[in-house]
DNA sequence: GATCGTTGCTAAATCTATTTAGCATCAGGC
DNA sequence: GCCTGATGCTAAATAGATTTAGCAACGATC
């Protein structure tokens, strides 16, 4: 077989003309419903015949066009460099293709030029509805989609325009900073002495991890101080150096520690390899990473609950919920303590 | 502002009814050539005026079966929950969006059905190039591609109906290999008692990495014995049992260790957290993953050469290279030694 | 006065598929 | 002989763009 890049595609009319029918009869046929249109038998075989042999293939984007509708289905995430959203694309692309659809799933490296591009790329592609992830301010992507109207929702971070779901962080990390506790006191240590470290102070999730953990502390009887919590972004440079400050600041190890994100987890144990420092603490992650989970020491881990999610993000699709722009709020799973 | 789901969008035909035009002029100026057709500045400027205000956005699926072009760009892949896809994946949107077109990645967890039904979906959307990667046999979507006359490239592994772009397997683990020769006797040890872990034989890539491994080891002088392969799979709980197996039966961690993926990877350290066994040996892999890379002992990763590759495999879409159906070879890198 | 050139547009074809209204034919009933 | 209903299709409109050929009007030129 040799490539035949160039050659002209089999149409209907290229069909019809074969079979020397109309291309609506065509149409019909290989539609399925030659039975509804009292098409003979006959007739509909012959075209099913004809279309086969000559490669007839559809042109969705012509279908498309007749039916305005596309039949493509939009996200737009940060990267897909990490279990969440590499599970949250996955997640998505399974639900698409079970409503018949096809996934266009861009990572747009939170570059908002890019972000607010791809968007507009993706609306004139008239895509049916569109998931927007992990976008810091969805609300002008929530903008364009109302005008074009596709109907959209904000998955991870939450905006005014559309309806969001998002991890309920503040509970998360409730939960998780009480297990650390626990374990702190178990081993004969002091609360006092626990971290919160990572994200960026103002973020949603971050502020929302910070009070669960502050409550959780204030619930134990601790009372909480400045320098338990450490917003020193996300990248692990980042994290290592922030951390090896915290350490030489108190002399040793807090006695549990709160990772915010997993790639601050990844500077928090490069700074234990490079040192040879032991991670001698109660150690939890708001995240989950396979290599993670494997570590030499044990570490509770919060995955966030991606299936529920998504099947949430998809039933907002509607129009009553669109318009009810709610933010939903899904519990993430301790995935190990 | 409201949501208007289901509100019509504005064509050129509500632009030149509003301006007073015909659909060809307010084409023409939308499309920039006004000048070119003699077409008064003052009416290009009402007409773009008056497409802004009605909220004018191109179809582009209109244009696009117009110009029976599409604008969309495919890539099937496996997954993205390891870095190699996520970043063949991020790679080749950021390729695409530089050509002015719009990606469509789509994951097919490694199903064959699967596989095939997105292939065909992408290209009864006509998208102008599809890349396929890390696809057992090609050679089936490589004839649909070239039935539909869609140029199309496998990456990762090799398929006869097309241009293949695929790392180096053989010379990346024969430096590796090399490396580890090396590091094994530096500490005393004897490299009789090397250990290659993971894949699958016959796969085109385990083969390829062993017969490098091998091919280390004859030139070091070492005779190859059967028991220093173990192609164990790809999931964890394998690489688990195997490696867990190999140190029951000789009594001893071999000296040094090639892991061929990182999935096997994490089975061998799970193996290693689970059973208190420190990781004392000499540690390659083919794979990076960054919480792999801060390990608490030295390995040496082979990173693809993921911008390489898809440079090359953007480079081979024209039409000769499409009849060429060459394998291009791509070293992989040496991330850490 | 015929021709030419220029200017500023527009009509119409095209791309491929869907879908509704309706045409043509024939048998059967009254 | 006329009407009805069934049968088996087809014509034509439609979706929203692009693009070429060419029209109309007017001044300039020979």
């Amino acid at each position: 077989m040799t490539a035949r890049v160039g050659r002209k595609k089999t149409t209907i009319y290229d069909v019809a003309a074969a079979v020397d029918a109309s291309v609506s009869t065509v149409s019909l046929v290989l539609n399925g419903d030659w039975s509804r249109y009292r098409i003979k038998e006959e007739t509909s075989e012959r075209i099913l015949k004809t279309a086969r042999e000559l490669g007839y293939k559809v042109n969705l984007r012509a279908r498309g066009l007749r039916l305005s509708k596309s039949g493509l289905a939009g996200m737009i995430l940060p990267h897909y460099r990490n279990r969440f959203f590499a599970d949250l694309a996955e997640t998505f692309e399974l639900g698409v293709r079970k409503r018949n659809l096809c996934p266009i799933v861009v990572s747009t490296q939170r570059d908002v030029e890019v972000e607010l591009k791809v968007a507009s790329t993706l609306l004139a592609q008239r895509v049916e509805f569109l998931f927007i992830a992990g976008v810091a301010d969805p609300a002008a992507l929530n903008r364009m989609c109302d005008e074009a109207s596709v109907p959209c929702v904000n998955v991870d971070l939450p905006g005014t325009g559309a309806p969001s779901v998002v991890s309920d962080n503040r509970a998360g990390a409730l939960l998780v900073t009480q297990k650390l506790i626990d374990k702190v006191r178990a081993t004969g240590k002091s609360a006092n002495d626990m971290l919160f470290l990572g994200g960026v102070a103002g973020e949603y999730a971050t502020d929302n991890r910070i009070a669960g953990f502050l409550e959780a502390l204030r619930q134990a009887g601790v009372d909480p101080r400045s320098d338990m919590v450490s917003c020193c972004g996300y990248r692990p440079e980042n994290s290592s150096s922030a951390f090896r400050a915290y350490v030489e600041r108190h002399g040793k190890l807090p006695s549990g520690l709160f990772i915010s994100s997993i790639t601050t987890f990844e500077g928090v144990v490069r700074y234990s390899v490079s040192t040879a420092t032991a991670l001698d603490c109660a150690v939890g992650c708001f995240d989950w990473d396979p290599f993670a989970a494997d570590l030499p020491f044990t570490v509770a881990m919060l995955r966030q609950d991606v299936e529920s999610m998504m099947e949430i993000a998809f039933n907002s699709l509607t129009t009553e919920r669109q318009l009810a722009r709610d933010i939903l709020l899904v519990p993430p799973i301790l995935e190990r303590a």
